[in-house]
RNA sequence: GGUGCCUUAGCUCAGAUGGUAGAGCAAUGGACUGAAAAUCCAUGUGUCCCUGGUUCGAUCCCUGGAGGCACCA
């Protein structure tokens, strides 16, 4: 791996480090030491560390590690501003073009692969989210149900109808939002094309046997717990309905302040969540080929050497 | 020590007049273009505790044993 970013060196365009993998495979820390060693910053692609209200339960690095390297997208947010893949994209793009100006390498970090994704390849000319539009259809998701968005679809764009997951009320929504707002059938406006970008890219994950995984997964929520998380839950339940409050923790903790659950049951499901979440994040990441996997014991500290001078 | 009940999937348990078995949860696999820590889909072979017997055939009946629970001493 260190041989191809070398060998990648020698062209024109910049290059981009990707570090992904599981929550708990030790993103952060690899993530940093690479950083110091190459003098770089590092941009984050997680859809809950942006958030400055949700430090604790994001996982996102601490102070300490902050002051080890320059990040963005770490904190930068509130729960209250609109953030999604798409703003992620585009902000993401405007601080790598910044950034490469000082230093022709940098890196990206982090556990959301759609975000990665809109990075490296972009998204399709599709219209943005559209609040009011998606009330509308919400609404009828809740009163005349999943069938009445699927027959909406059905009649309005048949060829994707025939792609999608039509039991997914998300996607079903997503596509009527777009086609409602263009007046044009969803399926005629996703090109699916990859986008130019100019910059290298060398995408890693850190792979890691699922046991010591989910042995990381279940001692970091109990570390959380130690540092204040019920504190920081506390502070946002009033704002439990928020998008970026649909968060693994979360919402066990809401539950425990509602007398659903104790606190022991809410650690135990959020200990089961997270290393859900952990499953759906490695599905994700072992269909991208161009991936790199890269052991933490072994490769990656041999990548840090080669680039600590 | 005696008597009774129990022992089936990782867990809790169902079940078949004897024809090798099934639910919930857990777990696993998958999908993914502006909600993505979201949302959705799929997947159940396990010495039916061990041993010997009856039987064409036993996890189910009978013998002996082991473990658990309850009660009596």
């Amino acid at each position: 791996v260190a041989e191809m970013i070398s060998m990648n060196d020698r062209s024109q365009k910049p290059q981009l480090i990707v570090i992904s993998g599981p929550t708990g495979s030790g993103k952060t820390s690899l993530s940093i030491r690479l950083a110091q060693a190459l003098n770089c910053s590092i941009l984050s692609a997680d859809s809950r560390q942006v958030f400055e209200e949700m430090r604790i339960g994001s996982a996102a690095p601490g102070e300490t590690q902050l002051k080890q390297a320059h990040h963005y997208f770490i904190g930068s947010k509130s729960i209250h501003d609109p953030f999604n893949a798409g703003i992620f994209e585009q902000e993401a793009l405007e601080t790598l073009a910044t950034l490469f100006k000082e230093n022709p390498i940098q890196i990206v970090c982090g556990g959301t692969g759609l975000y990665i994704d809109a990075l490296l390849n972009g998204f399709d000319e599709l219209p943005e989210s559209d609040p009011k539009i998606r009330q509308e259809l919400d609404s009828i998701f809740t009163h005349s149900g999943l069938e009445a968005l699927q027959i909406e679809l059905q009649n309005l764009d048949p060829v994707y109808y025939a792609q999608v997951d039509i039991h997914n009320p998300q996607r079903l929504m997503r596509a009527l939002e777009v086609i409602r707002k263009t007046g044009l059938p969803y399926s005629s406006l996703r090109k699916k094309k990859t986008a130019e970008r100019d910059f290298q890219v060398v995408y890693l994950a850190i792979d890691l046997a699922r046991e010591t995984l989910y042995a990381n997964i279940n001692a970091r929520t109990e570390k959380m717990i130690e540092q204040g998380w019920l504190k920081e839950a506390e502070e946002l339940y009033p704002h439990r309905k928020l998008n970026a409050l649909q968060t693994v923790g979360y919402k066990e903790l809401f539950a425990y302040f509602d007398g659903e659950i104790s606190l022991d049951r809410a650690i135990e499901l959020i200990q089961q969540n997270t290393r859900r979440y952990a499953k759906r994040q490695l599905t994700w990441l072992r269909n991208k080929q161009e991936i790199h996997w890269i052991n933490p014991q072994t490769e990656a500290e041999s990548l840090i050497k080669q680039f600590d001078f």
